[in-house]
RNA sequence: GCGCGCUUAGCUCAGUGGUAGAGCACAUCCUUCACACGGAUGGGGUCGCAGGUUCGAACCCUGCAGCGCGCACCA
């Protein structure tokens, strides 16, 4: 199956071939496509395995990948393959969102730049027909990109949103919602998009914060010429469709004012002064003006008092009053200006302030939106209880938890859905009009189901029988419509009894960014009460928003967003994977640096070199030597393999992937590398016994086999690749594809003896590390022909001799419990005794004192410390007994050392 | 305005009551037969501020400050 003749795969070749350094391109392609030819990815319905699923969070069709998707698209991928490693039959089911106004957006402005033409100049058909053509040459982006970083998607079970039997589903979820009340049209107050002219839900549009001004004027009042009402606004174009002047009830201020009118500047009328809760007294002058079509609160306050509704702008965010002739056909932004110098013409404008307010802006165009009435359709939200207790009842478990409040908040908080767009690419509403009617229709109050079951209007799957005598609604349905059934929909065609649904739904994670909890997540959770009649999802882990090294978003106005195509040429995909790894936090922000992604391809670099070292003794897997025959770094090297082991799953279970990267790298780079390795590189030598060669090299194999698949969900490719090349795993078989062994390395075996080798190894790496210190002070740290001489040593010691000369670099240590150093010689005391380093002419009594009086104070110092903490009897009394026995013993530590130390000092003098 | 979160080494961040940590950056040394995408050593922190609880607080509680993010119909 894999290519073991030739290429990077080859077994037994020689050293000197291998590059010193590892080069991942060649490696990761080849491998991704052995696991898709391998059918590795493949979820198979009819297993008796476990079911583990999770549901790709659709990218826009004709997206590009970006970090987010990279950071999103690793967790879960790390997830599924772990899954699989534990013997799970794995759905990770892929797919991509038909995104109605970006993809239409991004076809329109080709189609304005390139041909000057608007979707209007091509019709209907024909430019769903471009979009349709944009899609498919583009929609594969995304996906391969995807594949790149090595996601182990069921590539078999693609879904698109727009395919046939998805939209099938959408339809009918749209008609059962109608047929139970919970769609209906009406003319409401809405979102308008100025520049996509058409509709947003409330989610859509983003607060920011704008410096505007605020407009003081005036208004004369009609029964009392001279007399004025003063009122601010910040909208002074608008002023053409004031309707009347509100104040608070409560107002002493303007009590007397309440029934008179007043008069408005342009086009010039009379408007009465009415009273209404609303108003803050604190703000401003007290009195608001109404314009109850541009003004959602004003519009509240219009259809409370019955006022007339006066819309004086177009669609796209222009004037529209005839009667004013200066201001109409002015862009909105234009016509303000415009429209304060002419009350300030008429003396009415009193002054104008600098103001902060926050302004609702439109995801597209980066516009602020414009509220407006208008005719839409709407959903009031299903399965609202039910969807809410699910998360509240820890069913559904969100990570962070606290993600769960807001979700509460919002569930507690809905508002009805606006989900018609005036778009085109997209589900459009299976709504028919009569032909006869359709006049009366198109401006109905509210249309429900009473108007389907009168025969008005047609709700349904299909067009109705007689179709020339309808005319279907021109919306399509907010994106998210069809997003919110993602779960199921994916698995299963309208009707259809799905064996893939009923192995893999509910599905179990949900990786996704905290950014739509409420586009997608809690309608998901409404959707599947709705229509599984189940939860959508079991756990749901949030991920964090990556922002730039200032804290800013990524985003490709602000040129901050690296390509991760670029970086993943750069540094592999799985440098790219576990550098993002390592430094994603549990939830809030992750500020991304480059320098991480190549901190993870030097990590690579550094597992392979590891392997590298190996194969210079040849491969093949060696047996286990008898646990008899182990050293001390074997004993040690295998316990902390177990512990990485057990902590990983513990870290697993909490979804802490960070801290599982940060126990992978210590474990490769600090346990095994720099202590491990260079503790048994004698074993390698030529001059190593055929018996030290092979225990060293099965000790080796054992824990790189099982370290190399615990990596294997993080860094996929790479350790595929040794794995093979080490012959970890029988020919044919993919390490992707091993359950983790179910017993640890060290299981059973004497206890005792275990410990009592990691604590001789561990004082082996400690001391080694006091000596090279002391070296490095004494300026000979790189030379290895120094001499050590120690004393006070433990009888363990002599055979760990060879290992510690070269863990420090020393051409020969003596062992001398009754050595006299010559004054001022350099010395330590180590865990392994008291370490001299004779230096014939370098010997310089009084620098050797002053450190040596240096490192008594330190030792002084902790010694007094700990022991006024033991002096203290309340802490003796009630800390419990083990601090109080780990405090005395550490007293008892810095003691010896003190003495040890003192001595030294006294044979100097 | 309400809610949530953050504040620890120059930078990015771990650290759920018991001697303050990692990576990067920095300094010195080392191109020794796995790795310079490397090795060794080192400097660097009154853990935002002020109180409290506790034998003991980076950690728990209260208040404050700064930053960030949600939600909200102050024009």
């Amino acid at each position: 199956m894999l290519d073991k003749g030739g290429g990077l795969g080859q077994r037994c070749r020689p050293m000197s071939e291998l590059p010193k350094a590892y080069e991942p391109q060649a490696v990761e392609a080849k491998w991704y496509a052995a696991w898709v030819d391998g059918n590795c990815f493949h979820a198979d319905a009819a297993s008796t395995r476990d079911a583990y699923s999770i549901v790709i969070p659709p990218p826009n069709v004709t997206g590009i990948l970006h970090l987010g998707h990279v950071l999103n698209a690793a967790l879960q991928d790390i997830l599924a393959r772990r899954a699989r490693q534990n013997g799970k039959e794995v759905l990770w089911l892929p797919g991509t969102d038909h995104a109605g106004i970006a993809t239409q957006a991004k076809v329109e402005r080709g189609l304005r730049e390139q041909e000057g033409l608007t979707r209007h100049d091509l019709g209907r058909e024909a430019f769903l027909q471009r979009v349709w053509d944009f899609k498919n040459k583009h929609g594969d982006i995304i996906i391969n990109q995807l594949k790149r970083l090595g996601c182990s998607c069921d590539w078999d079970r693609e879904r698109f949103t727009m395919d046939a039997g998805y939209t099938r589903w959408v339809h009918h979820v749209f008609v059962e919602l109608f047929k139970k009340g919970l769609i209906y049209r009406g003319k409401r107050m809405v979102n308008w998009c100025p520049i996509s002219l058409t509709a947003l839900s409330d989610e859509e549009v983003i607060m920011t914060a704008q410096r505007s001004k605020l407009y003081f004027m005036k208004y004369e009042c009609v029964d009392a010429p001279g007399e004025f009402v003063e009122i601010s606004t910040t909208r002074p174009e608008t002023l053409m469709g004031d309707v009347a002047i509100a104040v608070n009830p409560n107002d002493p201020r303007y009590a007397q004012l309440i029934g008179r009118r007043v008069r408005r500047p342009f086009p010039a009328a009379e408007i009465p002064i009415i009273a209404d809760d609303h108003v803050d007294m604190e703000f401003g002058t007290g009195a608001l003006k109404i314009t109850p079509a541009h003004d959602k609160a004003d519009f509240e306050i219009g259809q409370r008092h019955q006022l007339e509704i006066i819309d004086v702008m177009t669609p796209d965010g222009r004037i529209h009053c005839p009667d004013c002739p200066e201001l109409h056909g002015l862009d909105r932004f234009v016509a303000r200006k415009k429209a304060a110098v002419m009350l300030e013409e008429r003396g009415l404008l009193l002054k104008v302030e600098e103001y902060e307010n926050n302004v609702g802006f439109s995801e597209r165009g980066n516009v602020p939106i414009e509220p407006r009435i208008s005719m839409q359709w709407f959903l009031k939200y299903p399965s609202v209880d039910e969807a809410a207790q699910a998360v509240a009842s820890g069913k559904i478990q969100f990570r962070p938890k606290r993600w769960e409040k807001t979700y509460a908040h919002w569930m507690e908080n809905l508002q009805d859905w606006c989900i018609s767009r005036q778009l085109w690419w997209g589900h459009q509403i299976p709504v028919w009009y009569r032909k006869d009617l359709l006049d009366e229709l198109k401006n109905a109050e509210s249309l429900d189901t009473a108007d389907h079951r009168d025969g008005r209007i047609y709700v349904g799957l299909d067009a109705p029988a007689d179709a020339e005598q309808w005319v279907r609604d021109e919306d399509v349905m907010d994106t998210w419509f069809s997003s919110w059934l993602w779960p199921f929909s994916t698995m299963a065609d309208l009707g259809e009894s799905s064996p893939c649904l009923k192995k893999f739904f509910p599905t179990t994670d949900l990786v996704t960014g905290p950014d739509i909890l409420f586009f997608w997540v809690a309608r998901m959770i409404m959707a599947s009460y709705e229509f599984m009649d189940d939860l959508p999802f079991q756990n749901v882990y949030f991920t964090a928003i990556i922002r730039d090294l200032k804290g800013r978003k990524m985003s490709k106005s602000l040129g901050n967003s690296p390509d991760p195509i670029d970086l993943m040429e750069k540094y592999g995909a799985d440098g790219l994977r576990f550098g993002l790894m390592r430094i994603a936090p549990v939830g809030s922000d992750l500020r991304f640096d480059e320098s991480s992604v190549e901190e993870g391809r030097n990590f690579a670099n550094k597992l392979y070199n590891a392997c590298r070292l190996r194969q210079m003794s040849g491969i093949g897997m060696q047996p286990l030597p008898a646990f008899e025959l182990l050293r001390p770094y074997h004993i040690d090297v295998m316990a902390k393999l177990d512990d990485l082991s057990a902590d990983l799953a513990a870290s697993y279970a909490e979804y802490r992937f960070g801290e599982i990267a940060q126990r992978l790298y210590e474990f490769l780079w600090n346990d095994f590398c720099d202590k491990f390795l260079e503790a048994v590189k004698l074993d390698l030598r030529d001059s190593a016994s055929e018996q030290q060669r092979s225990n060293t090299l099965g000790v080796f194999d054992a824990v790189m086999s099982r370290y190399l698949q615990l990596l294997s969900p993080y860094m996929p490719h790479v350790t595929e690749e040794l794995s093979l090349r080490m012959e970890y795993v029988p020919s044919g078989a993919f390490l992707m594809q091993q359950p983790l062994p179910s017993r640890n390395l060290l299981e059973n075996l004497d206890e005792v003896a275990i410990k009592r080798d990691r604590a001789i190894a561990a004082s082996i790496y400690e001391s080694a590390g006091r000596i090279r210190n002391l070296k490095a002070e004494y300026k000979v740290g790189s030379r290895k022909d120094v001499k050590l001489v120690i004393k006070g040593f433990s009888p363990w010691l002599e055979e760990q001799k060879p290992v510690l000369a070269l863990l420090v670099g020393a051409a020969e240590i003596l062992l001398d419990h009754s050595y006299q150093s010559p004054k001022g010689t350099p010395a330590a005391v180590t865990s392994i005794g008291e370490v001299y380093l004779p230096l014939d002419g370098l010997i310089d009594v009084d620098a050797e004192r002053t450190r040596l009086t240096k490192e008594i104070q330190i030792t002084r110092g902790e010694l007094a410390k700990s022991e006024g903490k033991l002096g203290n009897a309340s802490f003796v009394d009630r800390a419990p007994p083990e601090i109080v026995v780990q405090e005395k013993s550490r007293l008892q530590e810095w003691r010896d050392k003190l003495a040890q130390l003192e001595e030294m000092l006294a044979a100097l003098a």
